[in-house]
DNA sequence: TAGTAAAATAGTAATCATTACTGATTTATC
DNA sequence: GATAAATCAGTAATGATTACTATTTTACTA
């Protein structure tokens, strides 16, 4: 894989925020920096990084997909009002993980937990 | 809120099956009993139902939602292979469920719980 | 049991997120 | 600097979902 400037700035811009944006808001912010950039180049590289493991891709059933560069174990909450996704420390226990990995399902390479509701500025 | 036969089909349907189905396999098999029903009155239903708290959405980010019928609490096992989604018993815990609640984020009607990976028939 | 208004439907068109394609540009290597 | 592979911008295509409209069904009442 060679190295782009675009795909760095994508990675920049996802690092440096705590939102976590969908790939047209990524696309908007980079176009800052690259006004060339296309759309299509922002969905490449996501879903590049996403195989790599250095992105999440968050789904809340919202009708597009959410990103997130912290990669480290932590769940999220999602306000069906507004639609934006906020972090929580919470995380999938141990117990839940090794249960799920022994239930004879298959391989468990990620767990997600998303908790909904309506945010404390939406209410 | 008038009754509807079509709604019933879905929701029986949904009842009646294990799997997971999308709005597209919902609607090949409620067509079976309703030939002329419309692909739309799937989608408009199925939104009505999941607004009524009588049917869950599963979102896996897999570019379509998955239904279920059993709203008891219970996660999702979801195979990146083969797209299928299977029931798992375990539950969010209270723990997180409180946690999450007392993050003073908002209100929390829903916690979701995702296993990714790829099941042994996909190995 | 027919008459009526509201709700729901079938069918179709439109929308919008995402993916695919193509010829031009950039990156890595020698 | 020359070359091949990787990536890009721009645009067209796809596919899930929603919106619209004229018709049918449901619930209610005389």
């Amino acid at each position: 894989m060679n190295y782009s400037r675009q795909r760095e700035s994508i990675k920049e811009y996802l690092m440096s925020t705590q939102e976590h944006p969908t790939a047209d808001v990524i696309y908007q912010h980079v176009k800052e920096n690259y006004p060339k950039i296309s759309l299509g180049t922002v969905y490449r590289n996501l879903t590049l990084l996403v195989d790599l493991g250095e992105v999440r891709k968050i789904s809340t059933g919202d009708g597009t997909e959410h990103y997130d560069a912290d990669t480290s174990a932590h769940s999220h909450y999602y306000c069906r009002c507004c639609h934006r996704v906020m972090d929580l420390e919470v995380t999938p226990s141990v117990d839940q993980i090794l249960s799920a990995s022994s239930a004879g399902l298959g391989t468990v390479e990620m767990a997600s937990l998303l908790f909904t509701g309506v945010c404390k500025d939406c209410i």
